[in-house]
DNA sequence: CCCTCCTTTGAAAGCGATTACATACATAAA
DNA sequence: TTTATGTATGTAATCGCTTTCAAAGGAGGG
């Protein structure tokens, strides 16, 4: 490949003028930065990128962290930092940890190196995160818990849950189970509190947290269906904490004779495509995703900048109601 | 941060001595590499990356192209992706195309600018791509469609289609209707010439070619399904392109009073997880994306590091059974 | 004891750009 | 005409690293 200095031959200047040209063009009279165009066509230069970053304090690559789950969640966050850091003039480089990958170390070497300026980490609800020496002093946004005092994007779990539960109320259930996997456990507990909040009975039997990671949401439905269905308990709603799961739950209740919503009605949490593409579609809470992840970019690019950016961001959830509950 | 200049003050050697205890450390003496060791983990010295790529000819960073569907289908390649360059050395950094973003040229001026090494474009069938003159000598791998001659990864869904219509008609299916979107063309021939091979009838009132993009999938079938029922022409089997199609196909024939699959046996196409997740589970065509999108880095990565890569690979379908046919 | 060879290290060039500083020339102000 | 000012360009230092080449010192062979 052709270099500046090809391109100054080429062109009869200095490469100080051609360098000049591409950055910086209001300086250089009319006539050279023709000259230096035409030159540049036609020896097809391209500026060196990691000549121009080692002298530039910024690369313009953020790293997006997302969970090793097949879930249009983060995926739907990642859209949302990509549409926003292209605005931005950054790229994204994918980031994954789950169980197999852990690989925060891995990322923050690649911002150390200068390969990265930042990271988002899109946590998920209530996986934690031990605290890593190395990440101090690195631009970090997370989304959805705090990770060592970084600004961070939420919604509020409390009241999107209590929302639900109280609007299956207002539809008559008093019978109300509840499935999650164990890293929603803040779902849960939101969940136990509006059970109380509204004088119902919080029934140990009805409610299951998985423990399994990823493919696990099918055979954790069944087995929560077939439980409740062993016991002779049916509630009379079931509020899931995502929408996979209530699409697993809606399959085995009807699967065994059971009406949704007329037996048991079933809501899920996040409002993914599923949701409506199962019959019944599915009642659920949308959390804006897109908008999430766009704020996470905003607020990580912000920082990189060395802008002042907001300690944490709130979102507001929003009940969609479709023929389940 | 600090450099290698640092790091050789602080352990009394020249920087080309640091530079081999990083980079070629059998040359240098234990006791030189220990002292050089304890500085640099002392004052916290991770080598840039920008200044390290600049002398070398690789960067370490593919880039992999998806339509900007939240589609499980390319990000499982993505994942296959990212799975095998972890274990060669290479980071992914994520690109897109669409109707809105077509920047191929974007991310081939990141190859050209040595930001990247080359790039996987999941196609995706029967999108066609123009030529772009500036692809031109650099490293490109394609999924499902051939471009400008580089290699690239497929399965032979003329085989795939044929052999669910088959199974159909093995079910005393003979009515059989289709619903893809235009992008799978290539689907929609097949199915043709397997409804045609096999001596039924190809009726163009069952067909239904979807003209939009993503959002779309859930109108478009419930469309088709009142279609049908307008003209009061019932198939006893409909072939959908994808799964999500099916499912919506599903849920709409359901609705309307119909059963699935006595009255009317549905197929999908890619097996994704909504396939096993509605009711009744989706009978579907099983790709192995995951292995596709390891070859294709894999082919790519060879292909950067300058071996003798095949020009195509084919991969094999699998029809995955469930109720819904 | 001298010569050769090997191991270990350092000096310095170069990768491709940006940018502070200097210079040259033209123009406006005195 | 002389001086000040501005515009356009060039020179050279620098970013952080890799790598070639050379040199120093020790070990082994004759």
């Amino acid at each position: 490949m052709s270099s500046i200095k090809d391109v100054a031959r080429e062109a009869q200047v200095s490469i100080a003028t051609v360098s000049r040209v591409f950055n910086n063009p209001a300086v250089v009279s009319n006539q050279t930065k023709t000259r230096v165009y035409s030159a540049a066509e036609k020896l097809g230069y391209t500026p060196n990128f990691s000549a121009k970053t080692m002298r530039k304090s910024i690369v313009g690559t953020i790293i997006v962290m997302i969970p090793d789950i097949s879930n249009t969640f983060f995926i739907d966050i990642v859209r949302g930092a990509q549409d926003y850091a292209e605005t931005r003039g950054y790229n994204i480089l994918m980031g994954r940890f789950d169980i197999h990958h852990f690989d925060l170390q891995k990322y923050i070497k690649l911002v150390k190196s200068k390969a990265a300026d930042g990271i988002v980490m899109a946590i998920g609800h209530n996986r934690h995160f031990a605290p890593v020496a190395e990440a101090k002093g690195i631009p970090i946004v997370t989304i959805e818990e705090e990770f060592m005092g970084n600004p961070y994007i939420y919604v509020d779990n409390f009241e999107a849950i209590s929302e639900i539960v109280e609007y299956l109320i207002s539809k008559k259930r008093s019978q109300i189970g509840f499935l999650g996997f164990k890293s929603e456990r803040e779902r849960l507990l939101a969940f136990k509190n509006a059970i109380t909040k509204n004088n119902l009975k919080y029934d140990e039997e009805l409610i299951k947290k998985g423990d399994e990671f990823g493919e696990a949401v099918y055979a954790s439905a069944r087995e929560y269906v077939e439980a409740i269905l062993k016991i002779g308990k049916i509630p009379d709603a079931v509020v899931c904490a995502s929408d996979v799961l209530a699409a697993g739950v809606i399959k085995w209740l009807i699967k065994n004779g059971l009406r949704v919503p007329q037996d048991v009605a079933v809501t899920g949490f996040d409002n993914i495509e599923v949701a409506e593409l199962v019959q019944p579609g599915i009642t659920t809470v949308e959390q804006p995703r897109e908008i999430m992840g766009r704020e996470a970019a905003r607020l990580l690019i912000n920082k990189i900048e060395g802008h002042e950016v907001a300690k944490k961001i709130a979102f507001q959830t929003r009940i969609v109601v479709r023929e389940s509950a």
